[in-house]
This record gives structure tokens, C-alpha cells and sequence, in this order.
DNA sequence: CTCCAGGGAGCCT
DNA sequence: AGGCTCCATGGA
């Protein structure tokens, strides 16, 4: 096992890892302790958080100087791409829009860093967020890596990693029914046989142009504009995306009725140009902000 | 009991 | 393109 850490010093503005982490951006993350998601502090602060990523087992937690890793690899660099370390988060803030109700959200969670998550992991776990609930979300993609994950030896621990596509798109449908998606079953099966036989993948969106790569995720099966926003936001890092669930759809609604265009390309055009270019940030400090009871 | 949760597919016009 | 309807599951 190798460790490190990373000043916060070295980070260009604030760092929080629990809000990072359990705002609802990433679910390929867990609590080793066995802690339940959004037990409010009840550790400080100072938990470790879990993910792996391809054989690699990753740790995280904050400190008060800095953000310790524990992994089996040299994980410096890969903690910084996976907690969007390298955001300036001072310029990024300093860019959005200044209404008082983004204020208010950046105010309350500063530090909250918009994740990186590994390409299929994101893919997969927001295809099972539709209609869900971010508690039960979690709990679709621990059944998920206890299934068909890879077992990983880390430090005389068996950790398992989330499933491959080739291992998701050999299980059936029902297989995926008995562990509680639901309708969502078929989704998952097709859409890790379309990246397992090379129909689609990560290569055919990341690096085109924002609204062309969100067109080409709605080609897999269970994702439309929402998901495949969110892939664009949580996993390739464009920050300009701003999924517009039932939380986003209030919050135009009540604060930003001007934007509300009627349909989804045209309001997330509005809602874009006024949140700012870096429109997904300021979207993740919103929905954190208003699904945690503010407003 | 009903309602709803970080929506999307299929089918209709 | 835009507007239905249905889709599993579990907690409030």
C-alpha cells in the first residue's frame, strides 16, 4: 500500500471532501467504515472514502492541512483528476453568476469540487439514478460491485471494484431485476454491451464540442439529455453542463423563470449562459444546496 | 392508501 | 419536434 498527501495549500482554493463527495455527483465512492451516506458529521469530517478505479483501490480523507491517499499505487496525481483538485476554484467562483441564491450555495458548501469519475462507473450509475432516490442510488451500485465486481486484494482486504462492461453485458436482464433496478435493468445490460462490443464508447464523446457529445451519449440505452449531462459534468470534466433534473426544473421555476424555454436544449442554453461559462459548478452547489433544505 | 424520487423509451400526432 | 403513458421499487 502506498500513501501520500496533498497540502491544501497546493490546492488553487478551497477543498471540503464530504460535500465533494456525498452531494450527490458521484456514487462510485463509499465510506469503508460501513457508514450510511449523509450521516451529517457524525466522523468529524476526517472519514475515509473508498473507490477503485480499473485494479487500483483508492482512499481519501481530509485532514486539517490536507487531503491524505492511501492506495494500492502511487495515487497523487489520480486523487487530484478524480477530486477536481486542480480547479481554480477562486476563478471558477469568481466567473459565476451573482445572484443571491448561487451565492447563498456557494457560501454554504465552498470547497465542493465537481468529481471526475471514471467514464463507465458514471455512465452506469446515473442510468440507475432515474426517478431514484440518491440513498437507493448507492445502494443499486454497492449490489452492483458485490455482484460482478473484480475482487481486489488491499492491504489482506478483498475490496470489489465496479463490474467491467464485458461482466455487466453477460448478466441478463433478470439478473439485474434481482438486484432491484427495476426498469432500469435492460438499460444497464444493453448499454454495457454497446461499450463491451465497441458500439459506443468513451472515445466517440470525450473531446467534441459540449452539445455534439451530449447527442452522442443519448445513443445509449437509459440515457437522455439529464444523464447524459450529468456523464459530461461528473465524469469528463465538462464543466459547462448543467443537468436539469426535477430539483433544477423548481429552481428555474422559483428563481430563474426567464430561462425556462419549454424544452431541454433551449433551457439549458438560457440556464447556461446565466449561471457562467463554468455553468455545471454553480449547478452542483445549487442542487446540493436545495435538495440539503435551503431556500 | 397515495405520492414521489437527480428520467427515458416507445408510440402517438 | 412535442406530448402522452408506462416503467420497478421502497420510503414517507
Amino acid at each position: 500500500m502506498e500513501r501520500g498527501a496533498i497540502p491544501v495549500d497546493d490546492v488553487p482554493g478551497a477543498v471540503d471532501l464530504q460535500s465533494t463527495l456525498e452531494s450527490g455527483q458521484t456514487y462510485l465512492w463509499w465510506r469503508p467504515d460501513g457508514a450510511t451516506y449523509e450521516t451529517d458529521g457524525a466522523y468529524g469530517g476526517d472519514a475515509w472514502y473508498r473507490t477503485v478505479v480499473g485494479d487500483d483501490v483508492v482512499e481519501a480523507r481530509q485532514t486539517e492541512d490536507a487531503i491524505e491517499w492511501r492506495a494500492t499505487t502511487d495515487a497523487a496525481d489520480l486523487v487530484r483528476d478524480l477530486l477536481g483538485l486542480r480547479d481554480d476554484l477562486r476563478e471558477i467562483r469568481r466567473a459565476a453568476t451573482e445572484d443571491d441564491l448561487a451565492q447563498a450555495a456557494w457560501d454554504a458548501y465552498d470547497g465542493l469540487r465537481i468529481v471526475r469519475d471514471p467514464f463507465f462507473g458514471c455512465l452506469i450509475s446515473f442510468i440507475c439514478s432515474a426517478q431514484m432516490r440518491v440513498e437507493r442510488i448507492f445502494a443499486m451500485q454497492e449490489s452492483l460491485r458485490a455482484e460482478y465486481g473484480d475482487p481486489i486484494d488491499f492491504d489482506g482486504e478483498t475490496v470489489y471494484g465496479f463490474p467491467r462492461p464485458e461482466t455487466l453485458a453477460e448478466a441478463t436482464e433478470d439478473d439485474l431485476r434481482d438486484l432491484k433496478l427495476g426498469y432500469r435493468a435492460p438499460y444497464v445490460q444493453r448499454t454495457a454491451e454497446m461499450v463491451a462490443s465497441g458500439e459506443l464508447t468513451e472515445e466517440d464523446v470525450r473531446g467534441r464540442a459540449y452539445e455534439l457529445a451530449r447527442e452522442k451519449l443519448t445513443g445509449f440505452v437509459g440515457v437522455g439529455d439529464k444523464v447524459a449531462d450529468c456523464v459530461l459534468l461528473f465524469s469528463l470534466g465538462y464543466l459547462e453542463a448543467v443537468p436539469l433534473d426535477t430539483w433544477m426544473q423548481t429552481a428555474i421555476e422559483d428563481h430563474y423563470p426567464d430561462c425556462d424555454r419549454g424544452n431541454y436544449a433551449d433551457t439549458s442554453r438560457a440556464f447556461r449562459e446565466r449561471l457562467g461559462p463554468y455553468a455545471g459548478y454553480t449547478q452542483t452547489y445549487l442542487f446540493h444546496y436545495l435538495r440539503s433544505g435551503g431556500e
